[in-house]
RNA sequence: GUCCCCAUCGUCUAGCCCGGUUAGGACACUACCCUUUCACGGUAAGAACCGGGGUUCGAAUCCCCGUGGGGACGCCA
């Protein structure tokens, strides 16, 4: 059995969007089971849409999302081979030499300065209806076309088209054709929304008398809400909005693999190691999927919530730099024990800065329903004033001890300790929820604590 | 319009290939439990085999038709 070798063969044109990245993945999860190569190739043929901005996107999301390839483009460790370049903009003498080729088989022509490709049989002038104009129909023989997903596939080819512009430049159908034959592509994997191309392909493929590689086309994405495939412009359609975002790419990478596939019976959140050793082409599915935020968060918040502490600090540091949110003077201990505490309560990265703003600073924003909810019932001045002497001399060495001296309060006056900690909380925190009140007193001290409940009360 | 692909809870899916299940899980939604708030977690509930024909003792599973969804029909990729 030969090597398999895969590519994912982007164009430049736009953000990196989701369908993409995982279309990305399929082939490099698909060359990494086989132990095959997985190839990086830029379709940038002229279209004047390209730019560098959107190359170095296709980069930087393929490295965020581990997506690493063996032969490309040399990026941060990425890259190299022994086909390149990599780059179709640059590989002009190539599809020159293989225009030839074709030529000399006499299966091109010239007509209004571009050249085609000419199908085999015979001829006839047909006004076409839905296009507005008259076209030439061949009559061909249908292509078959081996698809390790879909099974046998035959679609008819009945109409001569351009590979190479009346500007001299080749045409997506034919250097795609041609960069597989030359990087001997053994599978290619893509999008279904390429099927309907694959018989123009399979054609230059006999054309050029070489043996097709194995197709596999995968599932489209489809937008969540109305109708039609996802798009760069719907939400959450770019992987660069996870990346700002702080998603874990763990965890993209998880979601968006079980969108067309999945390992079968009940498991969901696999380790990248164990959906390697499981995926294979026939076990992906043949029907388009819709995308679904909310299950895209919660897989993330699985990853988050499985991160060791220090990993999960070391995450949300980085966002809040990205971010430039303020932590002020705080030392960089306490950083680390207030995100330690907020990681199990937070669905992602992103909720943290308002999940945390009360640890930073003295000015925070107060939720005015939460306080008018807080402070609607019982005595909330007397629970305050309360507070305020026990914390004075409470030991606040521990959450245990905090408790405690809270709880103790508590007893003595015939309540509970809830009717502390609503108070509490809304006073300091300005928020109906959030971490352990605790823990909250803890880390802010008896000073920042004795001031925010006395300057609460004063309000009220 | 023509051609191609597809069809299980609202969504992602298991089961289908190799007919016999109380059609399973997850997200979302609802209720309850846990609890010091909020999450997490736990329990429960609701929720699907697109329709019609066949084949068969028996069909989600095999076949056909319809319908619905998606894609392609560029000198874009």
């Amino acid at each position: 059995m030969s090597q398999v070798r895969v590519r994912f063969a982007p164009s430049p044109t736009g953000f990196f969007h989701i369908g993409s990245a995982r279309t990305a993945l399929f082939n490099w999860l698909y060359a990494r089971h086989t132990g095959g190569t997985f190839i990086l190739r830029i379709e940038d043929t002229d279209n004047a849409r390209n730019s560098e901005e959107f190359l170095n996107v296709i980069y930087d999301s393929l490295r965020w999302l581990g997506l690493n390839w063996d032969e490309g483009p040399a990026v941060g460790g990425c890259g190299g081979g022994e086909c390149g370049p990599y780059r179709q903009s640059e590989r002009a003498h190539v599809y020159r030499e293989y225009l030839e080729k074709l030529k000399a088989t006499g299966r091109t022509y010239e007509k209004d300065g571009a050249i085609w490709f000419k199908l085999l049989g015979e001829r006839e002038e047909v006004y076409d209806d839905f296009r507005k104009k008259t076209v030439t129909k061949v009559k061909t023989a249908p292509m078959v076309i081996d698809d390790a997903i879909r099974g046998r596939v035959e679609r008819v080819e009945d109409e001569d088209f351009v590979i190479v512009r009346s500007d001299g430049n080749p045409v997506f159908h034919f250097v795609n054709v041609v960069d597989d034959i030359a990087m001997k592509i053994t599978h290619v994997i893509r999008g279904e929304d390429h099927l309907s191309n694959t018989s123009k392909h399979v054609a230059l493929f006999e054309a050029f008398g070489v043996k097709p590689p194995v197709f596999a086309h995968i599932p489209l994405i489809l937008k969540q809400n109305g109708p039609g495939k996802m798009s760069k412009r719907d939400q959450g359609a770019l992987i660069e909005e996870y990346q700002k975002r702080g998603y874990l790419p763990e965890a993209v990478v998880n979601f968006i693999t079980l969108l067309g596939w999945s390992p079968g019976g009940d498991r969901e959140k696999l380790p990248i190691e164990e959906i390697v050793t499981l995926f294979d082409l026939p076990a992906v599915n043949q029907s388009n999927a819709r995308f679904d935020d909310k299950k895209m968060a919660h897989m993330n918040m699985l990853y988050l919530l499985a991160l060791p502490p220090e990993q999960f600090v070391a995450r949300a540091r980085e966002y809040f730099a990205r971010n430039g949110v303020d932590t002020g003077a705080a030392s960089e201990a306490y950083v680390a024990e207030v995100l330690a505490l907020a990681q199990p309560k937070i669905k992602g990265v992103e909720e943290l800065p308002a999940y945390t703003a009360y640890f930073w600073s003295e000015t925070y924003p107060t939720d005015e329903k939460a306080r008018a909810k807080a402070t609607g019932k019982g005595e909330p001045k007397a629970r305050l004033a309360e507070l305020i002497e026990a914390v004075r001399v409470m030991d606040l060495g521990s959450d245990a001890a905090i408790e405690a001296a809270i709880k103790a309060l508590a007893e003595a006056r015939g309540l509970g300790f809830g009717d502390y900690q609503g108070v509490a909380r809304i006073a300091l925190t300005g928020l109906a929820a959030g971490p352990s009140i605790t823990s909250i007193v803890r880390l802010l001290g008896r000073e920042r604590v004795i001031a925010r409940l006395e300057r609460f009360a004063a309000g009220l």
